[in-house]
DNA sequence: GACAGTGAAATTTTT
DNA sequence: TTTCACTGTC
């Protein structure tokens, strides 16, 4: 594709994001403003007409689907592009530490260890603490890398003030160090101390880098500020790309001010702001707009909607999860047989374990979805066995991955004789000063000599079976890479790291003791091993492709089916999952308080759940649905829910309501309506009573004798509309328990006894 | 050091 | 309801 063809189907604004040149770049870019084409037509843009050199070009994602989409579409406008550097800010911190490993300190063969490894290694480095504040204290690590504070850092205390927490940081550092591996944080953290310290890395970057992009600047946090401002040099063009409104990983450190502050940090700073949404009908950015407006801490944009008018967002109360799941389904259907593919769905959701419900009716009816993001596949105990056996065969002063496959399946080597191995650790640095150490291999050969003969020899099996590997896969051998690593993919029928993996989980034993679990347990252990497989067929069976199919499954936990893009399935994701996505129908559930938003928000978070909201109500094209249920099985228990806050912002002018309408979001409705149509008669007790509430009131009133499933017989001892215009009675039941029931949602459950 | 049985806790969101 | 961590026994 020419320039001028590119060029000619941008607006103004977005015109002038790609051509602008001579000083920073702040692009305010709301939601479907277009924003991912800007990018991709820069990059074309600049390698094309700017003669700039595709390996000089830095763009940085926070989603590895964002850095293949972004990849690809810059791709298709200039084949040169896939010369530039697309990645993620981890993905990048990754390459940056291999190519450094040395000078930072690491192992180069190191593997990154999630949240998981980082627990345990804590309680590793400090044995008395409790197992339940190791978590706490691993997420406030991960927290103070996020703002790039070393264990010395007197700001520590704003994250955990608690006196001993700085000590917890540095033996937590310090003995991930002697793993020579690292963890989420560090991947940026240790590149920009690096930067910082080494005038001669920082040159070398800032001479290879001339132009750096960087995709949803919302939420980066202060350690990539600081990387981003070390990798900027003199003459390095910047460009970041964000917005405000979209900002929801505040939890993780986002920290949105790096937006609102960008000018001050870059003087000279060009703002240029796409307002035009091309993405939603009218209806849907209205509400969209109506939402966020209840924000209070954002810079404020109008966004116009290009499509024109359409159909107006649907609000569906529903009585249980379970017909949430059919209302889903029956939808979807009806759509189908209209010829509405079931790839134009996305169902949204709060937290992971909603899914559930849609899995379970989905599978039922045989209506094909994909779910993204879900972490549970890399969790599970096979799998992560078989992947530590490759990070120990990388990098054997693995602590972690050592421990947690020398003695599975059983080789009696527990916990005690483990100990006993790492106790030697540091007199193999000593002696070792060759590198690369081959770490705990060593501490085990010193510590033969104090154990049991059964021991001894199973312990020599085990160094015996690492060391094979680590021979065939050539782990000592230097790596042939300077700063360019493009690696082709490797040819479909060549040798892969899948044999290699396949041939390692039959040696060790690992197939046989899962199929034993699987014949006890009626698990799939088995299979997703298979699978685990599958997904190294992409990867050489040699040093680097080893540590690239590492670096993949460390840093990208979506697993990959192949033929994402041509089956035809509704995609199951959570609300923050869709970052960057469009839907032509989406359908945004469990609008409960306490579900969405979640309980316990001071307003601060509220804002961020708020945006989340936002962010889910902007990634719908066409159609939006939002559902509500009134009760919900919670911890194996029926919990009644209230309406989610967030509905009663909706502008219900602007709405379809449909099902069983709770009062409290009646009177919202009544509210909103115009003077002339309010009816005459307001009474302004607590609760609102409705005709239907009347109805209610008639049919349970106080005295009366009820049946229940579960509890079975009791007296109505209170009927009433609550504070939240709910209908809602008290009954004592003969076990002398007394339940609250919404009757309305009960009709199957809870009746009238007829005496 | 392995295993069965019991009791308590669990659901944020992700690179 | 399910899962996981802890305890006591072999």
């Amino acid at each position: 594709m020419t320039s001028e063809q590119y060029l000619s189907v941008l607006n103004p604004e977005q015109k002038a994001a790609v051509m602008h040149e001579g000083s920073p770049l702040l692009i305010l870019a709301g939601a479907g403003s277009g924003k991912t084409r800007v990018i991709t037509t820069k990059i074309a843009y600049l390698i094309a007409e700017k003669n700039i050199r595709p390996q000089s070009i830095l763009a940085v994602t926070f989603t590895k689907k964002a850095a293949k989409e972004m990849l690809d579409r810059a791709v298709q406008l200039e084949p040169r592009a896939d010369k530039a550097q697309i990645r993620t800010f981890h993905s990048f911190g990754a390459w940056f530490l291999r190519v450094y490993a040395e000078q930072a300190g690491l192992d180069p063969n190191f593997t990154v260890y999630d949240d998981d490894d980082m627990v345990t290694l804590l309680t590793k480095a400090i044995p008395d603490l409790p197992k339940k504040n190791a978590s706490h204290v691993a997420h406030c690590i991960s927290l103070a890398k996020d703002y790039c504070y070393e264990p010395d850092n007197p700001h520590l205390a704003d994250i955990d003030h608690s006196p001993e927490f700085p000590e917890y940081y540095e033996a937590y550092q310090k003995r991930l160090r002697e793993t020579g591996n690292v963890d989420f944080g560090d991947l940026i953290m240790l590149p920009v101390l690096l930067l910082q310290q080494n005038e001669r890395i920082r040159t070398q970057m800032q001479y290879r880098f001339r132009v750096i992009l960087v995709d949803e600047y919302q939420d980066s946090n202060v350690a990539q500020f600081q990387l981003l401002s070390a990798l900027a040099g003199p003459e390095t063009y910047v460009c970041v790309v964000g917005d405000d409104d979209q900002s929801i990983y505040k939890f993780r450190g986002a920290e949105v001010q790096n937006i609102l502050s960008f000018q001050d940090q870059f003087p000279g700073t060009t703002l240029i702001k796409l307002e035009r949404n091309y993405r939603s009908v009218a209806p849907i950015l209205h509400a969209a707009d109506v939402v966020v407006s209840n924000n209070s801490d954002r810079l404020g944009k109008t966004l116009s909607a290009e499509r024109g008018d359409g159909k107006k967002p649907v609000l569906a109360f529903i009585p249980t999860q379970d017909d949430e799941a059919r209302f889903a389904v029956e939808l979807i259907k009806a759509a189908h047989k209209k010829g509405v593919p079931y790839a134009d769905w996305a169902i949204l959701y709060r937290t992971n374990a909603q899914s559930l419900s849609f899995e379970t009716l989905f599978n039922n009816k045989k209506l094909p979805y994909t779910i993204v993001g879900s972490l549970k596949f890399w969790e599970r105990e096979e799998i992560k066995d078989a992947l530590c056996w490759l990070s120990f065969i990388a990098n054997p002063r693995d602590e972690i991955a050592f421990r947690r496959i020398v003695n599975k399946p059983a080789r009696g080597i527990g916990p005690t004789s483990q100990d006993k191995i790492i106790a030697r650790l540091p007199e193999t640095a000593v002696s070792e000063s060759l590198l690369p150490s081959k770490g705990i291999l060593d501490a085990c050969r010193l510590a033969l000599s104090s154990m049991s003969a059964k021991a001894k020899k199973s312990l020599g099996e085990f160094i015996e079976l690492i060391e094979k590997y680590q021979t065939e896969l050539g782990m000592y051998e230097p790596r042939a890479e300077g700063l360019e690593s493009d690696e082709e993919p490797a040819d479909k029928d060549a040798p892969s790291l899948a044999d290699v993996l396949e041939r390692l989980i039959k040696e060790t034993g690992l197939i046989e003791y899962h199929t034993a679990q699987d014949e006890i347990a009626g698990t799939q252990r088995v299979a997703n091993l298979q699978e685990l497989c599958n997904s190294a067929i992409p990867y050489a069976p040699d040093r680097n492709g080893l540590l690239e199919y590492l670096d993949h499954v460390n840093l990208d936990r979506t697993l990959e089916t192949e033929n994402d893009e041509q089956v035809d399935a509704v995609t199951l994701i959570t609300l923050h999952n869709t970052k960057g996505l469009e839907f032509p129908r989406v359908m945004i559930t469990g609008l409960e308080e306490g579900i969405f938003p979640r309980a316990e928000k001071s307003a601060e978070e509220l804002e961020e759940e708020r945006r989340l909201f936002y962010v889910g109500i902007t990634r719908a094209r066409d159609e939006l649905y939002m559902t509500s249920c009134g009760v919900r099985r919670m911890y194996g228990r029926t919990e009644y829910m209230a309406i989610s806050p967030f509905l009663k912002e909706l502008d219900t002018q602007q709405l379809e309501v449909i099902g069983s309408i709770p009062s409290s979001f009646k009177r919202v409705m009544q509210a909103q309506q115009p003077a002339s149509e309010k009816p005459e008669d307001n009474p302004d007790e607590a609760g609102y009573v409705t005709e239907e509430d009347m109805e209610l009131l008639e049919r349970w009133r106080k005295g009366r004798t009820v049946f229940h499933d579960d509890y079975g017989y009791g007296v109505i001892v209170s009927a009433k509309v609550n504070e939240d215009s709910e209908f809602i009675i008290d009954v004592q039941f003969q076990s002398g328990a007394t339940k609250k029931f919404l009757p309305k949602y009960q009709a199957n459950r809870l009746m009238i006894a007829e005496i």
